[in-house]
DNA sequence: GAACAATCGATATAATAATATTAATTATAT
DNA sequence: ATATAATTAATATTATTATATCGATTGTTC
């Protein structure tokens, strides 16, 4: 359909997204490209380069209108669509995205996490129910769920992540500590906190030895 | 000091470190570049040059030493080196990453938790103690703390930022939803996750569309 | 121990991404 | 209404990153 985004421009697309909605609530009606530039430390040239990849928002003499610029990526970003996203794993990690729900906006439904611990189970999170995995298939047919935070250790992730595809979710976020193998129909975003980790060391190292 | 490398080689090498730990764990001796590029789904090419960034760690007409290799890379990432962390906001994510401790190996030491909810304070997570925001400076001060965890909400980040700054931390891990303005001797790693679902939401979208 | 296969490190090339420049357009001031 | 300043979109240039190639070295086989 539409030309190939690089990925490095997708990247960036959520951090404009975020400081146009900062703009958005501190009432800024209009914003020009060198202003952007300024408060988010990249290049005016690289804000336009992007922004054109999908469009043509700005206007000559005039800049960016904030509220329609906002719309504009809420749309690109598929912000605009309703995800419904189960939990599979209950842990602290799991309890924290189910929380983290508001800042993502209406757009994002926790609809229910999924353990095997039996202590945990029928027990709910600001009343989103944790269930057993056994009814993991039934109920993701039921309530055509489209995304799976995967949140659960990293041996049981693997064969978690195949009965999702087989159910044909369309995105997994994972959390877990591995590289999941999967059909290029389903999107995977991993958030693998100890690689983040591990870069922050390597970044405090070298800061250490330039000195 | 060492020359500089290039952002895009720093942020495979823990990923490279994450496979070696496999590898290591199932008793392989040896590996080529060309083995790893087909479990890793990258270049072989790219693996030798990344490699190659920090000195000559394979021979030819064998390849690469796994626990040698393993090791050279422990050491570049800074993983031989012992790192004292607070975590700053004991909810749900801050006790998840006071559980994740072990993921990354024993280098990485979650010494304290900090929050201002009266609630939390006096408890603990496993054996880690929860303190008074107030109690900040002093603990950093006596207890040669050179990383950070931000888990807080995002109106609360600045100003903590600017605490630890001054209390002359060396890295922040940044869960804010924010992005930190420090001085260029501190290091600072973010993980914003709902930029990282809007990607997930984007790479869904245009998965859809292709079809 | 000579020949061959495997494999790296170094270098060359290609692809991608970031930045700078310029022409066109719009807003604003007079 | 016109001139000027602001600002984008498009294009050109530069920088960075990824990949391919090739000579050198080592291990393995006969």
């Amino acid at each position: 359909m539409q030309k190939e985004i690089s990925p490095a421009v997708i990247k960036r697309m959520p951090r404009y997204y975020r400081y146009l909605s900062e703009l958005l609530e501190s009432g800024v009606e209009r914003i020009s490209s060198a202003e952007l530039s300024s408060r988010m430390h990249v290049t005016a040239s690289q804000i336009r380069q992007d922004l054109n990849n999908f469009g043509e928002f700005g206007q000559q003499g005039y800049g960016y209108n904030v509220a329609y610029l906002h719309n504009e990526i809420k749309r690109i970003l598929g912000l605009d669509m309703r995800h419904r996203i189960i939990v599979i794993g209950a842990g602290h990690l799991g309890q924290a995205l189910t929380n983290y729900e508001r800042f993502v906006g209406r757009g994002f439904v926790i609809t229910a996490l999924f353990d095997n611990d039996p202590h945990k189970i029928g027990h709910s999170i600001r009343e989103i129910p944790i269930f057993h995995m056994d009814e993991l298939e039934v109920f993701v047919k039921e309530n055509n769920i489209d995304i799976a935070a995967l949140t659960l250790p990293k041996q049981y992730a693997k064969d978690v992540a195949d009965r999702l595809v087989a159910l044909g979710i369309k995105g997994i976020w994972n959390f877990a500590h591995l590289d999941l193998e999967v059909p290029d129909d389903v999107s995977v975003e991993n958030v693998h906190l100890s690689d983040s980790l591990m870069r922050l060391s390597y970044l405090i190292k070298s800061t250490e030895s330039k000195k």
